[in-house]
DNA sequence: AATTACTGAACGAACGTTCAATCAAAGTAT
DNA sequence: ATACTTTGATTGAACGTTCGTTCAGTAATT
């Protein structure tokens, strides 16, 4: 009894990753509920044993993804070594993009799309704008003059990046972020 | 015989602007023929005298909003009033970004994905390397060290200051337009 | 023996696309 | 001017395919 629900939780898990790959790579609309069953190597019907639907199939790896990426900023502040609050976010998003690339191509994929991603922008919208907070005080640390005009700039910048590293793998994302960072040193002292 | 002409094209013009208004709205593979031809008020098969295909359809809109833009970029160095040529390229994207939206919502919506816009993707990419060049020669005019960096730096910027703007007509992107010109202005001592 | 995991044929709906038929407009002959 | 002809624009029923989804049946596990 106990390694059934193991299995089922493995059997879920294969089909929350097969569909985050497949949607990531072809889009939602483009991707069938044949083709996410033969990349799992399963049957066809087998998705509604532990979906209701394509959409809660989606609705769900939204979920998971979500919960790793909260998990991830929430615990930023924590490290209080030698770098600065920007330094330390600017390093976590760049970590985090690598780690979860599919899941956030499947997020820029989706967000300019009404229809669907509408109802999942809610809790999305939330931890942008706690983010948009944290750099807020972080750079009001640093003594900027206008920090909510300049933590938007810097949340666009980001995910500008963001977007230019997600559709091309060999974007210098690295060069970027220390680029983005050493201008922030620097910037500290007149703003 | 010649309104004739006429008519064909402006039958033709109506299928491209509502092609275009709902790709960018419910994205393209969300976007029925029938969708299209209902909202144009035609019958289902017309699109088919036009255009060879749902795919050629997508094609041609592309290519007329391509050259729209190209066309606003081309014109853009040749105004010499005191402003910079930086000052003058963010304010020209700004501008092409409030007259061009749905084209550049569905460029962005599209960009993520593999299979449709890969054939497209070319002389997009060929625009944006120019584009590039283009912000790089500014910035070594107003003397910044690292001009290639900051060029895309700015580049991705722009970009991400774009997509806020599509996913939201509240963004206030006129304030970061001008906010980002004045970081130029500046920096130029300094850098 | 009982419970759960899994299969894949089958269903109705919606899709992109085709095409014979109809309509409107322009050219030509009377 | 009028009638006939020709041409191209437009229609929507119909076709084949694929889609998401269901479910009776089978295999595996307890």
């Amino acid at each position: 009894m106990v390694s059934t629900i193991i299995k089922r939780e493995l059997s879920r898990q294969l089909l929350l990753e097969t569909g985050l790959k497949l949607f990531s790579e072809k889009g939602y609309e483009a991707t069938s509920i044949r083709a996410i069953a033969k990349e799992a190597c399963i049957s066809l019907g087998l998705m509604y044993n532990y979906f209701t639907s394509k959409e809660d199939l989606l609705r769900e790896i939204f979920l998971s993804g979500q919960y790793d990426i909260e998990a991830s900023f929430a615990t930023e502040q924590t490290s209080d070594s030698g770098i600065t609050g920007i330094e330390q976010h600017i390093l976590n998003t760049v970590a985090l993009l690598k780690e979860k690339r599919e899941f956030w191509r499947l997020l820029h994929s989706l967000r300019m799309q009404s229809t669907i991603y509408q109802e999942m922008k809610s809790p999305i919208d939330k931890q942008i704008a706690y983010i948009q907070k944290m750099i807020e005080r972080n750079l009001l640390e640093i003594g900027f003059k206008n920090p909510s005009q300049e933590a938007l700039l810097l949340f666009a910048s980001l995910d500008g990046i963001a977007s230019h590293f997600l559709m091309d793998k060999t974007y210098p994302i690295d060069k970027m972020a220390n680029y983005l960072i050493q201008k922030y040193k620097n910037s500290s002292n007149y703003e």
